[in-house]
DNA sequence: TTATAAATTTGTAATCATTACAAACGAGGT
DNA sequence: ACCTCGTTTGTAATGATTACAAATTTATAA
């Protein structure tokens, strides 16, 4: 588990100081590939720091993000999800299971069109939605029978 | 106005039974190019239906969704925007006015990743955050002052 | 037409994620 | 040890969405 040094490098070198909770947050982050939400994070960094409060969650996510050292992800509207990834690229949300899971092989900037000249962009935000393999086929066999 | 002309003819098309609410919504979409959130579909259109409750702006936007007639817009996360164009297309969304507009002029169907290949895809979303013309131009004349 | 059933619309209460904010805490510095 | 300031916590407020039962409208049958 280094996870933790590579949090407090980062926040180092983003000028941001590495507080407990902070380093918690991005270190959790930084160790998974769930797109976790804050009820996710808050609730397994509890099991192992019993006086975590959700107000410090957001406290430590929103300043993160405001730092550019993580991104926030709009997907289902009823929920945001996090992930240490700030780079631009692309996501899948499965209907079926819920996850969310990264689409490598694109590169999102190759869809900058000509019509945005005219605008600053700062952030490109894809995701595809529908089944993923593991689902798809539960999909089917159900249809079949 | 004959987007209630259009409105009907489409709800027809979807086999969904044409009544007062859906009409008014489904017309409303169709005469925006604004993606309104609830609250703005519901207070403009409760100027010429008093009685208007916004429990059957949700019912009316919900089953529109459902049957693929128009399609949900999740950018910002406190509130879904609502489109009458289910096609695929990419929005810009402006951090400064807060508007969000159509990106034409590319296909976003042109970017199935080939990693996509074992996935079901029924939905492609794009959209790019910063600022618009309009307000790129203001931002840089307060940095000048 | 009148009665009856079904679907729609309304009003309101409940839910749930997020925000606001004041009190408690804790790491440095004196 | 004491003070200060930023961090963390607990809890209340907010606001969008959902749930649901009552009222109203529309469709169907007698
Ligand atoms: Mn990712
Ligand atoms: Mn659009
Ligand atoms: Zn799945
Ligand atoms: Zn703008």
């Amino acid at each position: 588990m280094n996870t933790k040094k590579q949090a407090e490098q980062i926040l180092r070198d983003g000028h941001v100081k590495p507080t407990s909770i902070r380093l918690e947050v991005l270190s959790y982050l930084l160790g998974t590939d769930q797109h976790p939400c804050v009820d996710q994070i808050y609730l397994d960094l509890k099991e192992r720091i019993p006086t975590l409060s959700k107000a410090s969650i957001y406290n430590s996510l929103h300043l993160l993000v405001e730092e550019h050292i993580i991104q926030k992800i709009t997907i289902e509207d009823e929920k945001t999800r996090y992930d240490a990834d700030h780079s631009t690229h692309s996501h899948f949300f499965c209907k079926g299971c819920g996850q969310v899971m990264d689409i490598e092989g694109l590169d999102p900037n190759d869809f900058k069109s000509p019509l945005l000249k005219e605008f600053e962009v700062d952030q490109i935000q894809i995701y595809y939605a529908g089944y993923c393999p593991a689902c798809k086929v539960q999909k089917e066999d159900k249809t079949d029978e």
